[in-house]
DNA sequence: CGATGAAAACTGACCGGTCGGTATAGTTTC
DNA sequence: GAAACTATACCGACCGGTCAGTTTTCATCG
């Protein structure tokens, strides 16, 4: 009964709907169903279902880009930094997990001009975790890499968590994001020159427990 | 008019329709306009829409896998396995632009049961990489990581290439998968122990031209 | 070799149903 | 009394899919 409720029932129940089904395969019968609405009552707040779409992009990214911003603002080191963007973005995914999904698998339905709008926010997002990695290879804390490609292998692997990661599964949120930013920074391969004797075998064998621990 | 090629048509057609306009939006009409072939003829060849959807998914799942197997036994070592299973799932992508799109975004519209075919084959490929890391790791090769993190980060990175790589761009395909594999293995971060003086210090500064290749 | 006839490959027209969206008229809420 | 709805009925467009009938293919036979 107040004002924003409704809109906001509709929007929420439209984002389930919309990860759920895809934005071409979602009805807005069903949707109206779903959150307890009449048809017309939909339309009455938004000019077509598209607008819909729309707002749930419009205001992912604007969350999103907030969430990265204020995470640099936490922090002045570049490593420190893109952990803070990266553990935002996952916070993001976990608080709304719908809208990273939409984002990323339904914007093509959007109009051009209403997908311009939203492509401009995403740009700006890419701008800003290519020139945090920019800075940190300046300052030596980051390996020369291509930063573009560096950065879309990172929104790959957060954007698409939904897709594979369940939360309550093995690992938990904390230790996931952990685990990705440990994989993101340190890479795959085991450090030292490459033919060369690795430390770990100097060091000999030690328990089990902290393994993972004496490598990092 | 031989048999083959009016099937092979609609289904290549099907593929870049699909990925286009999503497996829910594009319908089976305009596919018919596009492959030059009447509806019904569609319908000879094909119980229905989605047997369309499943035949892409399941040819490029089966193309991924044996791409896959091909590299792990053209190589012994964990990371040239790993590096030859990349760069063939790279090279998939190169030749079949749209199946890996369609295979990650599409698959949801399938139903149980034969979604759950491709889910089988998906399994063999992710225990492949898994198993592929397990033993990396068992060699040293690789650090302690959590195999299946590992592993879907991997996935995340290739399969969602077509979002925002152009293969006309600045970077070739082969630099690109060369980069991917860079990150992917090394990570991002400067190598040597955290707060010592990097070995780029002490040499001091070079010409710009080959940075890259000198922290390799 | 050419005729043939049946199976395979294919087509134009059409169907029931659902879609996004609207019109109208009435009701609740502040 | 205006804003925020609901109920209902409806619209034209297009959807996936089917049917009855036509063309093409091709092994077989004279």
């Amino acid at each position: 009964m107040p004002r924003k409720t409704r809109l906001d029932r509709v929007m929420r129940s439209a984002a389930a709907l919309f990860a759920a089904d895809g934005f071409a395969a979602a009805s807005v019968s069903r949707l109206a169903r779903l959150a307890r609405v009449s048809k017309p009552g939909i339309y009455y707040h938004v000019r077509d279902k598209e607008e819909l779409l729309f707002r749930i992009c419009d205001d992912s990214m604007a969350g999103i880009l907030a969430g990265a911003r204020g995470a640099v603002a936490a922090a002045d080191e570049p490593v420190a930094r893109l952990r803070g963007v990266m553990r935002a973005h996952a916070r993001f995914h976990w608080q709304h997990p719908n809208n990273l999904a939409i984002l990323f698998g339904q914007m093509a339905y959007l109009s051009p001009e209403r997908r311009r709008r939203i492509v401009v926010r995403e740009r700006a997002y890419l701008d800003l975790v290519r020139g945090l990695i920019r800075e940190g290879m300046r300052r030596r804390a980051f390996r020369r890499v291509d930063p573009s490609v560096a950065a879309f292998a990172l929104f790959a692997m957060l954007n698409t968590l939904d897709a594979w990661y369940d939360p309550r599964g093995r690992l938990g949120p904390e230790a996931l994001v952990r685990e990705l930013e440990r994989l993101y920074l340190d890479g795959l391969a085991a450090p030292g020159p490459p033919r060369a004797i690795a430390r770990s075998d100097i060091l000999g064998p030690r328990g089990r427990r902290d393994r993972r621990r004496c490598l990092r």
